[in-house]
DNA sequence: GTCTATATTTTGATAGAC
DNA sequence: GTCTATCAAAATATAGAC
């Protein structure tokens, strides 16, 4: 069920999201919707951001605590959000409720969640041997290439773009530290 | 009028944005703005996105066809873009119509602005020597971790993440070609 | 727990006076 | 060109039966 909101705030957002739509999607009358979620809509999207949470510690978390070699987690966790995203046909939830009216009410699980990913880079970055301000950053621009490559992706229609991203996320997050070129 | 509309829908996005919002940041009543724009909300949106293309042309277009060489002309581009998010506090109206339930009827007139934004981007790659592939990858890639620059911005409230990656394409959106690295 | 029915507010949009 | 007044539809939310 938490499945199928998700679903519904991924492709309508917050704001479009109405109650006809959750309860269409849910099969469930409005009144039974607010038995499950007596603070309406906004408390159901704080469960779904809850769901997600979930599920990102089974990809990005679960890869991280295996025993392979960094290279080989850093793929499995790519495999893992590819498959998310639907290779870019899909929107990120954390997206969409960022670009919600209400985003002030998320502003504390959406920074909950966008931490609990970079922090999880980061450690990968650290593991594979990286100075931890480089592996920071490199995790850092993980998300924002994604989350951009999703948006770019939307607005083209072009999920190409999305694909050539996780494929160069793929060799340069770990790559090791090369001297900066010199300025003409 | 059409600044004040573009900043209203930046901030609260389409969907967010109701026409009595729109009454009372333009000073004008409804049916005032059924006289100037006919077809109502979207035809607002869309002659907002007009004026967008309108300051893209003059930040982006504009710096590119001065006389400087290559890498004075992506920092002034950089500088305006800067400019234009305030450093990552202010949301992409593109993003933001991406990102509303209406997104298709958009389809087009954001297609446009993304490929011309992108093509400038990759003009540039290739009027500093860069093969064309090159150049178009980087092009995307600048527009797309701009885009992600935001939403992370926005989701963590840390506007470092957009001001780092506006360095960063500094350094290398027309940095020449090295040989890719070999993996382990 | 789920339903039907309804309350209340807000939405996008129009009519018509000035 | 702008206003007041109003519309129908849709929004979120609740009451109360079963």
């Amino acid at each position: 069920m938490l499945a199928r909101l998700m679903d519904l705030f991924r492709e309508k957002g917050f704001d479009g999201a109405s109650l006809s739509d959750i309860s269409e999607s849910t099969g469930l009358g409005k009144s039974s919707l607010y038995h499950h979620f007596p603070n309406g809509k906004q408390e159901i999207a704080i469960q779904v951001l809850g769901h997600l949470e979930e599920q990102l510690e089974r990809a990005v978390f679960e890869p991280l605590r295996s025993n392979d070699p960094p290279g080989k987690k850093l793929d499995r966790m790519l495999d893992a959000i590819d498959r998310f995203y639907e290779g870019g046909h899909k929107a990120c939830l954390l997206e969409r409720l960022c670009a919600s009216v209400d985003a002030s009410r998320f502003r504390r699980p959406l920074g909950r969640a966008f931490g609990t990913w970079i922090d999880a880079v980061e450690a990968l970055g650290v593991e594979s041997g990286l100075p931890r301000a480089v592996a920071r950053q490199r995790a850092e621009d993980l998300v924002v290439r994604i989350e951009g490559a999703l948006i770019v992706c939307a607005g083209t229609g072009n999920t190409s773009v999305f694909a050539r991203t996780i494929r160069d996320l793929r060799e340069n997050v770990l790559a090791p530290v090369r001297p900066a070129k010199k300025t003409t």
